[in-house]
DNA sequence: AATACAAAAAATGAATGCAAAATAGCCAGC
DNA sequence: GCTGGCTATTTTGCATTCATTTTTTGTATT
């Protein structure tokens, strides 16, 4: 095969002019910046390939000079790598990576969690508590999609339930970094760790319920940590999607 | 005045070529990138303050392209806006923007000492009892510039301790952001919140040696709200140092 | 046949050029 | 005297171009 990025060629239409999305930004190279984040983070460009520029610039539709300021924007949040004179790879994340981020990950949960007892009201509680008995019925129902969905949005509800804008948009970087990984991650066959998180998932509502902000903090870093060991230990035993790049040298 | 940053003139010299520091960065853009960030995060430019690109080019002897690149990068790591169409500014914190700031790096902290209470040896505890000393003596001569100093080499060496290059990483970064303001959070004409910081520091000492994750991330947050709150209050005042420049417009 | 060397091709890094937008400067009008 | 609109200059955004560096390809030699 000759092209590492399959073949979406969708390129960038006329920037703002009036587009339903919210977004703020109009610009070229804002524009670039978020097609080009999302395309990394939804895995369309295999771990460690090479991805020549001109082929973005002709997916895109654009020059090399705007593209090039979106890889390094992207290379400075981790996302991918720049070697000198060597172009741009998907950064490979080795299990040491994904254990430092899944650790910074918890961090930043057990803050946000210490945070949000500060400020959460009543209706926020009420919604999450809708939410966790929802993620309830998934988990009854052994609905891994819907559990995984409606879990994450606990999760982003504590996150956003801090009031503190530069946490959410750290968060929301560190959640990109490891997004493909955290799919894999789940624990479908591993029933006892599922209770096990639902049970940890009680204490969280319970803790929040009474404003615990120190106790809340180390159940989600615990919460987060156990989720890490679950992740980490998938990986090493090898994920059934063989989508990995084989170890290339040698 | 005209120019809204003063004159250094150097332009970078040959980029690699065997100096004696240990950079690995060899490439154009990522010596700009390394000196624009260190310029901004001294202060030599003036908060919100306009930058043309083509002063800085003439000031780095550069052309525009990697200034660009690296204005850009610098956007994202949030120390600098770029305002579409309308050039590069000094990001201007709010209290907010500080507050948020504090509290994401008290979260980092926090995490850090959990982390390094599993991983510490005993001679790094050593090293940072023997940092906390001498802050002590510090504090006894009443040397704010000493305290300063020895006080935030403790809180990197736990960092440090942490063994997590990801969050060695991201705390750098905050710590940079909010480095301009943290030199004017001192309080020196606040004997006892100084004599309450160090106290602070005897139970973080005290949690390390005995490896109490849970209680030391709850101390070191604690501790850095502290911070928080006095840099806040100083700053509501008004520091003394009148760097600041002036509200203009008006 | 395999390896080493060399030249060609392609890709990257940076500079320059050009169009559009914003700022300022200026003059007319109230 | 001050405000509002029009033009000129500056500045930004992006494309294009040029110079190196890397990678590939071909050839010759062992």
């Amino acid at each position: 095969m000759k092209s590492a990025i399959p073949e979406t060629g969708v390129p960038i239409t006329q920037p703002a002019a009036g587009n339903g999305s919210d977004r703020q930004e109009i610009s070229l190279h804002g524009e670039v910046l978020l097609r080009l984040r999302d395309y990394v983070v939804e895995g369309n460009i295999p771990e460690g390939a090479r991805v020549p520029e001109r082929q973005l610039c002709e997916m895109l539709g654009i020059s090399r000079t705007p593209l090039r300021e979106a890889l390094k924007v992207l290379a400075a949040e981790g996302l991918i790598e720049l070697l000198p004179n060597r172009g741009a790879r998907v950064r490979q994340l080795s299990q040491r990576d994904l254990a430092e981020l899944f650790d910074v990950m918890a961090g930043l949960e057990s803050l946000a969690g210490r945070l949000a007892c500060e400020a959460i009201t009543d209706e926020e509680i009420a919604a999450i508590e809708r939410l966790h008995y929802e993620m309830y019925g998934h988990y009854l129902h052994r609905d891994m999609h819907g559990y995984f969905q409606t879990n994450q949005q606990i999760h982003e509800s504590i996150v956003a339930a801090a009031r503190n804008e530069t946490l959410t948009t750290t968060y929301a970087n560190f959640a990109g970094r490891i997004r493909r990984v955290r799919y894999s991650a789940n624990f479908a066959r591993k029933r006892q760790r599922w209770a096990e998180a639902m049970r940890e998932h009680e204490a969280i509502l319970d803790a929040l319920r009474r404003r615990a902000g120190s106790e809340l903090s180390d159940i989600l870093f615990a919460h987060l940590r156990n989720k890490r060991s679950a992740a980490i230990e998938h990986l090493a035993e090898g994920p059934d999607s063989a989508q990995e790049a084989p170890p290339q040298g040698s």
